[in-house]
DNA sequence: CCGCTCATGTAACTGGTTACATGATTTA
DNA sequence: TAAATCATGTAACCAGTTACATGAGCGG
């Protein structure tokens, strides 16, 4: 059997990651950027999906050059790079392709909520702690709101980006409404899940 | 500079991940149970966040059994393993520190939604095919809220559970409500962001 | 010129991923 | 008993993480 090579000479290129198109989006938005400038435009998002560290984004603006969907200018002052980079035509149509339609099955889901995954065993609480929790969630969301209004202010002068963060306080609002409704069934008299051992 | 040890022998016990706790409050919730369940119940859950494949599992499951937070009963039937794991009180008390409060940094955000990501860089389409997108992204979310009474449906029985599906129920809501806000925004006679190069 | 921040990276690790292997059990 | 499915894993990989290193520019 010979199992030919443990080392395929020709991989075909991986798909590309979340975190790539949006650096891919990020750059088309606002044209030639360097890593540095990147790295500060995700971690200015509300989201924390992303830490924008050194260590994702100079490696991955690296992989998009080599595969020729980023094009760069390299400003080489001293002995040390300074290079920003533009999208090409091949990168806009992967930006394209990534934002469909069609649109990725991973795409296509309830939202990732880690207060709902809290809230799943809220009943291995002590009876007398579950409302401080839903307590201390509703006081984080407020904070959460908080910064998206000051993230709304700074792009006020974009009629588009509002959009944008329209979805964020949509999903706060309705994140806390559920909290709300949570504080109800757990209201005194009401037995709100199994005995905690 | 001595540099001590390039290994360090007795490195703390890391975080525990989101996963590894979110496995420890299913197998409270359920008591005694394989590998296998909870990969099981892992990939009902409506959300997508994990594809709870076996190699994730498996040795997650090792992890938290080797630092004592879930008990193992093997019952070895042939050369075969069967074990079953069940949490420990120091399980316990580690599920109990995640759900909070206090609620860790990372659980104080706005959700991460795909489909905001997306639409950040709407504008990258063509103006015709703008529309084109929204509609195929309610479509999706319509596609999604099903899968959601479903799972409300299988598990009618526990009303705790039903407070937890609400999450859901009220996240594709109010990304569906933001959606047709979208639309409303891309009518026609409507410029809707930069130009497309 | 000292120290601070800006800017560009590299190194080591890790918690997941997909793909594969294989034993046990059920069903046709 | 053969095929399919259930169940338990391992192997190789990879896109992120944290931590570190260091050059450039600037304000005191």
């Amino acid at each position: 059997m010979p199992r030919p090579q443990p080392q395929k000479p020709d991989r075909p290129a991986p798909r590309l990651s979340e975190l790539e198109c949006f650096v891919l989006g990020l750059i088309w938005q606002t044209g030639p950027a360097s890593a540095y400038d990147i790295r500060r435009r995700v971690s200015e998002s509300p989201s924390t999906q992303w830490s924008a560290s050194a260590g994702a984004i100079y490696p991955l603006v690296q992989r998009l050059h080599r595969r020729r969907l980023l094009s760069a200018r390299g400003e080489t002052t001293g002995r040390r790079a300074r290079r920003t980079y533009s999208i090409t035509p091949a990168g806009l149509r992967a930006l394209r392709a990534w934002i469909g339609p069609p649109l990725a099955r991973e795409a296509i889901t309830v939202a990732y909520d880690p207060l709902r995954s809290r809230a799943r065993f809220l009943a291995a609480l002590p009876p007398e702690d579950r409302l401080a929790w839903v307590d201390a969630a509703r006081a984080a969301l407020d904070q959460v709101a908080e910064k998206v209004r000051a993230w709304d202010a700074a792009h006020a002068a974009d009629p588009f980006a509002a959009l944008i963060t329209r979805n964020g306080e949509l999903d706060v609002q309705s994140r806390a409404r559920w909290l709300d409704e949570l504080a109800r069934a757990l209201a005194p008299g009401k037995p709100a899940g199994p005995a905690t051992t």
